[in-house]
DNA sequence: CATGAATGAGAGTTCATTCAT
DNA sequence: AATGAATGAACTCTCATTCAT
């Protein structure tokens, strides 16, 4: 009878703006920004191709507001484990896990998928540049350093081990799910790469 | 002036397809088969447009041909690993520095190009769905036991272990070149995950 | 509390429209009607695009009806014109003044953009095929006959002299506002082309 | 049974890239802009929809291309005028009567419309700032001079009176063509704006 | 055989109009 | 009566594929 109310339509909003961006990190992280059509990204969300123009200006938009929200979590994420009493092998080990983890994959798949991207908005490419070096490298160099002191890992620039490590992660992020008759290696096993 | 002969004919069909293909692996390895326009294929090969499909009905015949091709190709010289005089070590680190060297990253990159891509033409689905299996594991996993036996890799299931070892080879093979600072990781250092 | 009574709901329909038509006469007069988005007059009215589509049926009719109720709105000013006792020269240049005067300019300019539009509907059509010549040259040119006798205007055809009076201050009326430094001509110099 | 060489392609090309031109010039002049869909100018053109875009690349930067060349064009012609033999009278009469010719007139329209233009690229904007000011009126003022010092101009700001005549010369050019029963006025009528 | 001009199906985007509340 | 979320038709633009030469 009555309209609605500013703070139901405000819910309203923030629901359909949360669910397309579920739907659309599904589509991007599996085929990157150029494989996906936004009629994909309705379709998987349930609603027609023009609404998603109500949220966000541009294809291009939807992308990068995406990849910048991830990675800013992510990077918290990365953050509290500066402060965590694991020990340097197991910290390393929880990031990895949580990074293959299949809850997180997507989401660190969508910020891989925009590495690739042919022309990134520059927005995102800043934060891209430095992701990997800034975001994961610097905060786990001392990690690192104070496990090679315990023996935990093999001797070596640690700069140049992690780079490897995650490089090999990374890439694991970005193979599609579910090809391997094995799936995806034992993070254990993974981790002999850092292993003397 | 005078007419090519039959057999001068047949020779400028053959350069000119193999000059198509070499210039469509190269652009397909780096950017998949929807980021790869046909007019970057005729460029990278110095040819009009149109003269692609004389010699291949589509995008999607020349991707396919392409794949079959290499897969066959790569069999093959995966095959003659086994009768190589090298230590099973050896003989896997051999396999995984051809596997990642510049010369052969195109192709092992555009195989595994197709496995992403979305529908593939079924008799490469068919290659496919197998080719780590069939290709790699298989005719591996003898080396990889007579490896254990000699305590030269990790205990453990062999296929598992070696499904793992490629699942990450493979996945470094698709990382775009030149991201990392560091490069790509050291084989050696790579094959820590099959070392105990 | 109680319900609205029947005039009182009468009345908020009046305004309402009265409303919209004011905001709809402002932007169609100055972009036209394909450079009118709904949404325009809607935000310059201060209600909800939905809201519009209670008092008229399209875009269409809401630019038709306008149109239409101006034209008949400045049929009478016109017609009134006739019963002054100003002398004929004077009588034209208070009818150029109204028209090119900042307060009518919408209306005046509103029935122009009619004639430039696209699939104007029947019914404006027919009145605006006539409009110049009936509302105003039928009714000036006995006016401009006393004016040519009294020796105030240029001999020749009346109804000629003025059809190309009124194209002038027509296409003046079209004219985009302060764009030019000087900013529209004087009446007095327009009027010189009545002039002998 | 030979390719074309490249002289004859030159020769398509330049054609094709005319009777674009001249078919966008037609609609872009008649109805702006955002009236005018590339549909309507490659159905005036006789080609597809695709092919425009493999000589402009985009609706705007066609209509750019078209503005600034005939800007050009119009300079040039106009800065002809300062070297003519005719009396002052006589070079703006003739002036006038270029403008509002059949011929020049689309092209006269076209630079007008830009000026309308809710966002003209910026390369036009820098033009059209200027036009009628600089490139008219700066030239015709010693013109103007002259005649009213011969007489044949009423006395007043040369500067005025210029802008005065050219907004309603403008203006009629923009007006649709064939709606006035007695078609635009005689330029002689119209030049007696700025007679005394 | 070879070219590149030309086409047309399909993708991204806009906006008049409808509908649930 | 009023709102603004939702839809879908239409428009701009891209690119695989065809065709005239």
């Amino acid at each position: 009878m009555s309209p609605l109310n500013k703070q139901q339509l405000d819910q309203i909003r923030d629901e359909r703006k949360e669910q397309i961006k579920q739907a659309a990190l599904k589509i991007f992280a599996c085929r990157g920004i150029t494989g996906t059509k936004m009629s994909m990204i309705a379709s998987e969300a349930g609603i027609s191709e023009g609404l998603i123009y109500r949220y966000f200006k541009s294809k291009d938009e939807l992308f990068t507001d995406l990849v910048i929200e991830l990675m800013e979590e992510a990077g918290k994420e990365i953050g509290n484990l500066q402060h965590s009493p694991e020990s340097p092998f197991d910290q390393i080990r929880t990031l990895t896990q949580s990074m293959l983890d299949e809850n997180n994959k997507y989401a660190f798949r969508l910020i891989l998928q925009a590495r690739k991207a042919d022309k990134v908005p520059e927005k995102v490419g800043q934060f891209l540049d430095q992701y990997s070096e800034k975001v994961l490298i610097d905060r786990l160099v001392p990690v690192l350093i104070k496990g090679q002191q315990a023996g935990q890992f093999s001797e070596g620039d640690p700069r140049e081990l992690l780079s490897w490590y995650f490089t090999v992660v990374n890439s694991l992020i970005m193979q599609e799910l579910g090809i391997e008759k094995y799936g995806l290696p034992d993070t254990d096993v993974l981790m002999r790469i850092l292993s003397r």
